[in-house]
DNA sequence: AAAATTCTCAACCGCTCGACC
DNA sequence: GGGTCGAGCGGTTGAGAATTT
């Protein structure tokens, strides 16, 4: 039976002990010469988001939360994607601060999780909503494309505007494909090399 | 001082996806 | 094609800390 809870100190130590020797990967295995009574899984978890020596452990700074606003507007709940964007954070670093703190700013009511997922509810700034045609239609390339057109997808410079975040209805984080070839050139145009880091 | 309440975040759970047989 | 397994993702939970009453 495998050991829940809290890591250990001394769980930590071994477990880096082993990685540092023998490298990461193949987690059931680890688990398993580790002698840890743990999951392969949870050395995963554990080793991803606390352990790893390129996380940092710091309090969020504002750009960092500024870079997470934008990065969320374009991908949604695509928390791997964003943290792989923000240096030294995790996934469940970013989903953990976006839930308790970004949330609180933006005024975003929780319990839009999942079955919001599908929704359309995500997210716009003051330059998208003052726009004339709204930018949404069932084909993200395309809508992106034109929102870039009209300026809406300005990165660099954006402020966000907390007060219209919630209101938008433009389209959500799962309303488009991440393998669609021109979200990819998009990401890559707004963020170089992300497409090729991921 | 202590009980109650709220907040934070590490860890778990369930699910999907891709690789392999 | 379909079953199994491992890795990874996102949503949720709950223990402990912090704050309020």
């Amino acid at each position: 039976m495998y050991r829940k809870g809290f890591w250990t100190v001394e769980e930590d130590r071994v477990l880096t002990e082993h990685i540092r020797v023998h490298g990461k990967g193949s987690w059931n295995r680890i688990a398993k010469m580790t002698g840890l009574k743990r999951c392969g899984k949870s050395c995963r978890l554990r080793w991803v988001n606390y352990l790893s020596p390129g996380v940092k452990r710091d309090d969020f700074s504002e750009e960092e939360d500024d870079l997470i606003i934008r990065l969320h507007k374009l991908l949604g709940n695509r928390w791997s994607l964003i943290a792989g964007r923000v240096p030294g954070r995790t996934d469940n670093q970013v989903k953990n601060h976006w839930n308790t703190h970004l949330c609180k700013r933006l005024g975003i009511k929780k319990g839009k999780t999942k079955a919001n997922a599908n929704s359309k509810t995500t997210s716009v700034t003051s330059t998208e909503k003052s726009s004339e045609t709204p930018l949404r239609d069932d084909n993200f390339g395309a809508t992106n494309q034109r929102a870039i057109e009209q300026g809406c997808f300005d990165t660099q410079e954006v402020t966000v505007n907390y007060d219209d975040y919630e209101s938008s209805d433009w389209f959500s984080g799962d309303d488009f494909s991440l393998s669609t070839p021109s979200l990819m050139e998009l990401l890559d145009q707004y963020f170089p090399g992300f497409v090729s880091n991921h």
